[in-house]
DNA sequence: AATTGTACCTGTCAGC
DNA sequence: TGCTGACAGGTACAAT
């Protein structure tokens, strides 16, 4: 489900709801969704230490606490975090709870049961895997034309599957992937080195910084069940130009859009107006 | 090194 | 109405 700009307003949504706050109970109704360590620990441990920051990295969502632990949760299709009240119904998708020192509720609910969860000490986060070989933070002042430049340099990938890969650059899926590629003019069929022109560089470097930081402005993409911390949707979806929509006219030339499979994920394209490189 | 297929799950939707 | 197959925002793994 949910990329960066997802991952960001939910953790937004949590941030001023969590800080100060502590975990006094939890249980884990689904123990394949907890990673590390083993789940009576991770209950164990979990409880009685304040909250004191919710921070994104890629797609990976990390709850700092005092004495140096991190929970890290990573939603993967269906994953949410929710905050709901004690008394609320829970889902049949409700797979952890997490009860708080102010009688709020945080759950982990998940359809398709892919996410995965770690409690981990602040000195071990970044040889979790995953987060071990995360690229560079798109949004972050470190992610210059250069590093772009640089990373593409010599990668023989299609360039799909270069922005996919978290390697590569952190917390870009196929949603914006392919909204970005459209923006950029780029054929996500294009072989990553073969796109050396300075000036298409420079328009996929804005185009990717833009997207997120639109998907982000719209509260993120709803494509079906996508929601923040409050069970608020967002709207990007209604500014995509290309995601979903294939079949309909090309905004900018009117082509008709087309579907196909790159680096093993569909694809929405404009033969026209995306150059094959 | 990169791509493809497969696996992990459940829900939805189109077509018959 | 009910069945079947394709497909879905992600990632890890094996085989090629």
């Amino acid at each position: 489900m949910p990329e960066l700009p997802e991952v960001e307003v939910i953790c937004r949504s949590l941030e001023p709801k969590l800080i100060g706050k502590t975990i006094v109970d939890c249980k884990v109704f689904l123990k394949k969704l907890i990673q590390t360590p083993n789940v009576k620990v991770f209950e164990k441990e979990v409880r009685n230490h304040k909250i004191t920051a919710v921070k994104r990295r890629g797609k990976y969502i990390q709850i700092f606490m005092e004495d140096d632990w991190v929970m890290v949760v990573h939603l993967r299709m269906t994953g949410k975090l929710l905050l709901k009240e004690i008394k609320s119904v829970p889902s049949k998708y409700g797979h952890i709870w997490f009860l708080l020192d102010d009688d709020s509720v945080l759950w982990y609910e998940d359809i398709r049961q892919f996410g995965v969860l770690y409690l981990t000490k602040r000195a071990d986060l970044y040889k979790l895997p995953g987060l071990k070989d995360l690229g560079p933070e798109p949004l972050e002042n470190e992610f210059t034309v250069e590093v772009l430049q640089k990373l593409m340099e010599g990668k023989t990938q299609k360039i799909k599957g270069f922005l996919l890969d978290q390697r590569n650059i952190a917390g870009i899926g196929n949603i914006y992937a392919d909204e970005i590629l459209f923006q950029a003019k780029i054929h996500p069929e294009s072989i990553t080195k073969m796109i050396c022109d300075a000036k298409v560089q420079e328009e996929l470097y804005e185009s990717i910084k833009e997207k997120l930081q639109q998907g982000i402005a719209y509260g993120g993409s709803s494509v079906k069940d996508y929601v923040d911390a409050q069970g608020k949707k967002g709207s990007f979806q209604e500014m995509h130009q290309v995601y979903g929509k294939a079949g309909q006219l090309c905004v900018c030339c009117g082509n008709k859009l087309k579907k196909m499979q790159s680096a093993g994920r569909s694809s929405v394209v404009c033969e026209r107006c995306q150059i094959k490189y």
